[in-house]
RNA sequence: CGGGGCGUAGCGCAGCCCGGUAGCGCGCCUGCUUUGGGAGCAGGAUGUCGGAGGUUCAAAUCCUCUCGCCCCGACCA
C-alpha cells in the first residue's frame, strides 16, 4: 500500500485528550479518531491490525473446535428479562424503544441470545458439546470509559458459548478455550499471565482472567513467587494468620481523641502503627446494614464481603445511617456497644488483642479493647484484600502485586443461564437436562492497546510481527531515478514474499520519514537511498532494536522472513 | 453521581484577571532552493472564540443557563 492511497495522519504532537501510552500513539499514529466518549472510528492502520487479532483468534477458535455465528447488536428486552439482567444489569446496559414502543438494548454480552438459541435448535445430547462464538460489537454504557480503546463503550469483543451436557465435558469445554486463549495471546506477542477470577455480573463458578501485565492497568493482580498461583486481587484468598497474640488483656479504657477520625489521624495521636487497630466500617448490603472489622492496615474486599453475604453488592452505609446506628458523628464508630447489626470480622482481628477501636461516641477511642469480653463477633471470615508479602494460600511463596490489563476472561458459568431460561437437552436416559454452559471473551481493540502498551519507545511503537499494520515500511530517499526503479522493484519482490509493504511515497524528507515510521513501528524499515545504492546495497532497519544491516536488493525478502522468524522463536 | 480542569484555525496553545472586534508554533496551499533523522526563503488560505441568553456604545474576555471533553474519585468513618 503507498502512503499516497492511504488515510493515515498522523500528529507531531501529543493530543490533549490522551494520558496513557496507547492511547496518545493510537491517536497519533494514525489509528484511530474519537467520535464521543468512549467511542472510536478504526482508520484504515488501526483496522489492520484490529483485523490480524481477529484472525488470529479466529483460526484458534476454530482450531479448539468452536464454530463461528452472528447475533445481532440490538436484542429485546424480554430475553433479558427472563433471566434478571434487565434489571440487574443497570445503566451500563443501554437501552431504548423502537417504533412500536417496545423495549430493546444493545447487547453489552449474549449470553441471553446464544442460550435462546440454544433451546430452540438443540434436542440431544448427541449434539453437544457445542461452541459458538461470534467477533462483533457491544456495547457498554460504561460509567468511566477511558485511555481510548482499553475502555471505551463500544468495542469489539469476541464472545464465546459453551453447552456441554455435564460437569466434567463443561470442564474439558473450558480446558480447551483456555489453552486457546494462551495461545492467541502468545501469538499476539504479549506477556500476560491467567489469573483467577471473581465472576461478577456474568455470573458461575469457576473463572480465569488472561492479564497482560503492564503498570497502566485497571486491574490489580497477586501471584506467587513460587508455585502457580495468580489471581485477580478481587479473588486473592487470604490465609488467616496463623500465629495469635497472646499477651495478658488488658482493661478496656476509653481515652479523648479530639477530632482524630482517620485511621492515620488516630494512630499518629495515639504513637501506634495502624496494624494495633481495628476500624470499624458499616456497609449497607441490600435491607441489612453490617458492621465490618478489619486491622487498620487492611482494605475491605467487597467483593468477598458480597459473596459471603449473598448479595450483588454492598456499598458503605450513608454518613446518615452511621451517625444513627453509632449515635456518634463520623469516624468514631466501633463494635463496643454496637446494637442492631451483625458485626463481621476479618480472619485478622481473630489473632488481635488489646487494640483500637472507636467508642461510638464523639473525640473518643477506647484503647486495649478485646473481642469476646468487650462485644461479640457474629463471624470472622476472609474479607480483606491480599497484600504484597502475604503468603500464597497455595501454601507455596509469598505474594506479590503487580496490574494488569485484562485482554480476556472465561467463565465456567454451569447452569445460570441454561436454568433461567430453561435451556434442557434430552440424555441418554431420555431424561430432560440443563445443558452446563461456559462463557469466554476477549477484547480485541483492549488486546491491540495492550499490545502497545507492553511493545513501544519514546519515538512510538513496536508492533509484534504478527498483529502489526504492515511489516514492511519501505522508505525510499531523495528522487532519482535509481531510487524510484529500486523502490518499485522491492515492493513487487517484498509482495511476492508474502510480506505486507508500506510504501512512503510522499515527496518528504528522510527524517519526516524516519520518524513517521517509526511511530508507526512497523517491524522492519527498508531504506532505499542513493547512498545505499551506489554500493548496490540496501538497509534493513528492525524497529525493535534500531540495528541496520545492508544487503543487496535481491536479498531483502529472505533476510527480512528470516529476522521475523527468529523474532517469533525467541518469543 | 461528586470533585477538579478544559472547550479559541486541522493539531498544540496564548489572549480572558483589567471588554475596544483574534494571535503564536506546527500542519495545509503556491513558487524557488534544499533533500540519510521532523529544511530555508517568499507569498497565501483557514475561526459562527462549544451553544443559547443577558449586561454594555462595544463581549473570546463580565453574568446566567446549557452542551461536550479530559482527569481524579465514586470505599476505610
Amino acid at each position: 500500500m503507498r502512503t499516497s492511497q492511504l488515510l493515515l495522519p498522523t500528529l507531531r504532537e501529543d493530543p490533549g485528550e490522551a494520558e496513557t501510552v496507547s492511547h496518545r500513539l493510537m491517536l497519533r499514529a494514525g489509528l484511530i479518531r474519537k467520535v464521543a466518549a468512549g467511542i472510536y472510528t478504526y482508520l484504515p492502520l488501526g483496522l489492520r491490525t484490529i483485523r490480524k487479532v481477529e484472525t488470529i483468534i479466529r483460526q484458534e477458535m476454530n482450531r479448539a473446535g468452536a464454530q463461528e455465528l452472528l447475533m445481532p447488536i440490538a436484542s429485546p428486552a424480554e430475553l433479558w428479562k427472563e433471566t434478571g439482567r434487565w434489571d440487574y444489569y443497570g445503566k451500563e446496559l443501554i437501552r431504548f424503544k423502537d417504533r412500536h414502543e417496545r423495549d430493546f438494548c444493545l447487547g453489552p454480552t449474549h449470553e441471553e441470545v446464544i442460550t435462546d438459541l440454544f433451546r430452540r435448535e438443540v434436542r440431544s445430547y448427541r449434539q453437544l458439546p457445542l461452541n459458538f462464538y461470534q467477533i462483533q460489537t457491544k456495547f457498554r454504557d460504561e460509567i468511566r470509559p477511558r485511555f481510548g480503546l482499553m475502555r471505551g463503550r463500544e468495542f469489539i469483543m469476541k464472545d464465546a458459548y459453551s453447552f456441554d451436557a455435564d460437569e466434567t465435558d463443561a470442564k474439558a469445554s473450558y480446558q480447551k478455550m483456555y489453552d486457546a486463549y494462551t495461545r492467541i495471546f502468545t501469538r499476539c506477542g504479549l506477556t500476560f499471565r491467567a489469573v483467577e477470577a471473581d465472576t461478577g455480573l456474568i455470573g458461575g463458578e469457576v473463572s480465569h482472567e488472561f492479564m497482560v501485565l503492564a503498570d497502566t492497568g485497571e486491574a490489580t493482580v497477586v501471584y506467587s513467587n513460587q508455585g502457580t498461583y495468580a489471581a485477580n486481587v478481587e479473588r486473592a484468598e487470604v490465609l488467616p494468620p496463623t500465629e495469635a497474640d497472646t499477651s495478658p488483656q488488658r482493661p478496656l479504657t476509653a481515652i479523648s481523641t479530639p477530632q482524630r477520625r482517620t485511621v492515620d489521624e488516630v494512630t499518629r495521636f495515639l504513637k501506634i502503627a495502624p496494624r494495633q487497630l481495628v476500624k470499624t466500617l458499616l456497609y449497607k448490603a441490600e435491607k441489612e446494614t453490617i458492621a465490618v472489622l478489619i486491622r487498620g492496615d487492611h482494605d475491605v474486599n467487597e467483593v468477598k464481603l458480597a459473596r459471603l453475604l449473598r448479595v450483588t453488592e454492598v456499598e458503605l452505609a450513608s454518613p446518615e445511617v452511621v451517625k444513627t446506628l453509632t449515635a456518634s458523628p463520623l469516624g468514631f464508630a466501633g463494635p463496643v456497644g454496637l446494637r442492631n447489626v451483625r458485626i463481621l470480622a476479618d480472619h485478622a482481628v481473630k489473632s488481635m488483642r488489646n487494640f483500637v477501636v472507636g467508642a461510638n461516641q464523639a473525640d473518643t477511642h477506647y484503647v486495649d479493647a478485646n473481642w469476646n469480653r468487650d462485644f461479640t463477633i457474629d463471624q470472622f471470615a476472609d474479607l480483606r484484600n491480599a497484600q504484597s508479602g502475604d503468603p500464597s494460600p497455595r501454601g507455596e511463596g509469598t505474594l506479590t502485586l503487580a496490574k494488569g490489563i485484562e485482554v480476556g476472561q472465561v467463565f465456567l458459568l454451569g447452569t445460570k443461564y441454561s436454568k433461567s431460561m430453561n435451556a434442557t437437552i434430552l440424555d441418554d436416559q431420555g431424561k430432560e437436562r440443563l445443558a452446563i454452559m461456559g462463557c469466554y471473551g476477549i477484547g480485541v481493540g483492549r488486546t491491540a492497546a495492550a499490545a502497545i502498551e507492553q511493545n513501544h519507545d519514546d519515538k512510538g511503537i513496536i508492533w509484534p510481527f504478527p498483529i502489526a499494520p504492515f511489516h514492511v515500511h519501505l522508505l525510499p530517499l531523495g528522487q532519482s531515478s535509481a531510487v524510484a526503479d529500486a523502490t518499485t522493484n522491492l515492493y513487487a519482490t517484498l509482495q511476492q514474499a508474502g510480506l505486507e509493504v508500506l510504501w512512503d511515497d510522499r515527496d518528504e524528507r528522510a527524517g519526516v520519514k524516519f520518524n513517521d515510521a517509526d511511530l508507526i513501528g512497523a517491524p522492519f524499515q527498508v531504506i532505499v537511498g542513493d547512498k545505499g545504492l551506489a554500493e548496490g546495497l540496501l538497509e534493513i532497519k528492525a524497529r525493535k532494536t534500531g540495528e541496520k544491516i545492508k544487503v543487496g536488493p535481491a536479498d531483502v525478502p529472505m533476510k527480512i522472513l528470516q529476522l521475523a522468524s527468529l523474532m517469533h522463536s525467541s518469543r
